[in-house]
This record gives structure tokens, C-alpha cells and sequence, in this order.
DNA sequence: CTGCAGGCCGGCG
DNA sequence: CGCCGGCCTGCA
């Protein structure tokens, strides 16, 4: 079957899809957007989307998803890896840009910004704050093994992200069996805030970036980069460019050639970047890890 | 034993 | 406003 430019094959535990390009999973899931989906020994990728475990593999330009058919491609998949931009296109204009541009992108080329859970995003990047990758991963699968709904699948049980109803109906002290130290304040008091409708999340999408923003920085451990990053990985605004340690070095090292600050950075980005301003901070960063420059 | 990791918060000048 | 110290936890 065929959808938007991709042809769709069902076979018994799933589907496999033809057509996608610019595509690497490595890439997608190793670009710090996402802490849910554990990489297995054969190069497969195990997650939950949607209260749904999928493995997904890509190989000889294919891309095989298990658990799915041609529907939920369409109405979860096509949305989840953003295959409805061209990301060839994205990175030549990037490429154009300058000679930076021209060197990061082989290093990611199959980079996808993937359209994920905003919730799920809120309280991933709140855990994220001065931590390290493994831990946020391992607090976050504490959070759903405790809190969240448990979903048996062939490939063994998972547990889906826990509601804003669930966290803000834990007292503090249940929160912190995940380890999260002093962010787990921060978890329970926004778990709160969402759950009065302080913030709503659903309004995001119609207001400006800064408009967007502002929203998300009242919630508690959500500061400018946080909510640049939840912004940017659940596909609500594209010309964000979230500033971490290893942006802020790459920055200062390729770009500027001397120490700046975040603000500097940050204006840099929407002069030179524009509306592409995510993309290249994910190229940016992926090209950051890979070369290990400081 | 220190230092430090994908920042944020709160207090101060 | 901008700056700076402190911070849970766990691993090097």
C-alpha cells in the first residue's frame, strides 16, 4: 500500500516500509532527543510509543517495524520520524550555510527529528538537568516500571510512560525511588501543574516559539534549555536552538573562536540558522560526541 | 577522596 | 536584570 510517497508492506508481525531515505537509526536515537529506546545485540532498536512496543530495524533501505500494520504507520509512524520532511533538502541549505555545516552533517546524516510525547518530554528533560545519559535513562524506566501501565508484548513487558494523573498522585517520597536526587521536586510540583491545567499543553502548538516557551518555563525545573529541547523533540517548533555543555563548546570552538555566552549563542543561531536552527543543533551535536571535540 | 555530568533555582549586587 | 553557588546521585 501506498502513503505520501512511501510504499507500505504488512506481513505478519508487523510492516516494512520502502522509500525512506536520509534515515539511520544510530543517528536518531544517539542525537540525545530520546532516552526510551534500548539499542539490542543485533542493531535493532526496542521502544514504546503510544502504549505499543516496536522493534524497529533499517537495513538495504528498509525500514521494518514490528508490532504495526499499514494503519499505524499512518496514524503513529509517518508523524513519529518525521516522514513527511525532506531532510536531503535540509541539509543541503544547510550545507550552503558555511563550511561547519559541510563537515557535521556526513557525521549524522540520517539525523530525524523525532515527534514525540510532550509529557513524556517534560519530565525526560527536567530529569535531564546536570545528569548524566545512563542515569536519565534508568530514572525514567523506574518512573513507567512503577507508575505506568504495563504492556506485554512478544518481546517481553514494558511499562508506557506514566500519566500527569499518576505522577501528581505520588507523594514525593514515592517519586524518589527513581533517583532522580533534587529534580524529583521538580517532577511532582509540574506532574501538579499539568495536571490544574496551569499549563496546557495542548495550546502550544498555535502559539509563537517564544510564546511556547515562556509557557513552558512556568513549570517547576524547566529552564530555557529544557523547554528549547521539549520543543524542538515533540515537533512543536523547528527554530529553537537548544544550548547544552557540548553545543555551548562546539559553538564556541567552530563558530566563534573564543569564549560566549548563551545568550550570544542563541542570537547567533537565529541570525545564521533561522527556521533551520534545530536541525543544525542536532547535527551540531551529534558531530560534538562523535568527535569528542573540546 | 575529589570532580563532575545534556541546568535550574534562589539569593544577591 | 546578570551573576554565582549549591545541588541528588553515582561513576571515574
Amino acid at each position: 500500500m501506498d502513503y505520501k510517497g512511501y510504499t507500505v508492506y504488512e506481513n505478519n508481525n508487523g510492516i516494512e516500509i520502502e522509500g525512506v531515505r536520509d534515515f539511520d537509526l544510530g543517528h536518531i536515537f544517539d542525537c540525545g532527543q530520546s532516552f526510551r529506546w534500548l539499542k539490542q545485540q543485533d542493531g535493532s532498536y526496542i521502544g514504546v510509543v503510544k502504549d505499543k512496543v516496536s522493534r524497529i530495524r533499517f537495513e538495504n533501505g528498509k525500514l521494518y517495524i514490528s508490532n504495526s500494520n499499514f494503519d499505524d504507520f499512518v496514524k503513529i509512524w509517518y508523524d513519529y520520524f518525521d516522514l513527511g520532511t525532506d531532510y536531503g533538502e535540509i541539509k543541503k541549505i544547510l550545507c550552503q550555510k558555511d563550511e561547519v555545516m559541510s563537515q557535521a552533517i556526513p557525521f549524522g546524516q540520517g539525523i530525524r527529528l523525532l515527534r514525540q510525547d510532550i509529557w513524556e518530554l517534560i519530565i525526560s528533560f527536567i530529569i535531564s538537568a546536570n545528569n548524566r545519559i545512563p542515569r536519565i535513562m534508568k530514572s525514567v524506566e523506574t518512573l513507567s516500571q512503577n507508575f505506568g501501565r504495563k504492556i506485554s508484548s512478544e518481546e517481553g513487558d514494558f511499562y508506557s510512560f506514566p500519566s500527569p494523573e499518576a505522577l501528581s498522585s505520588c507523594p514525593l517520597d514515592q517519586i524518589e525511588i527513581c533517583k532522580a536526587g533534587f529534580r524529583c521536586k521538580y517532577i511532582s510540583n509540574t506532574s501538579n501543574m499539568i495536571r490544574k491545567g496551569i499549563v496546557n499543553l495542548s495550546t502550544l502548538k498555535e502559539m509563537t516559539t517564544d510564546e511556547a516557551r515562556n509557557e513552558l518555563i512556568k513549570l517547576s525545573g524547566v529552564g530555557r534549555k529544557v523547554a528549547d529541547c521539549i520543543l524542538l523533540f515533540s515537533g512543536t517548533n523547528f527554530d529553537v536552538f537548544p544550548t547544552d555543555v557540548w553545543i555551548k563548546r562546539i559553538m564556541e570552538v567552530l563558530y566563534f573562536k573564543r569564549e560566549a555566552t548563551l545568550k550570544e549563542i542563541d542570537q547567533y543561531a537565529k541570525d545564521h540558522f533561522g527556521s533551520l536552527s534545530g536541525y543544525a543543533q542536532q547535527y551540531l551535536f551529534f558531530f560534538a560526541r562523535e568527535t569528542r571535540i573540546s
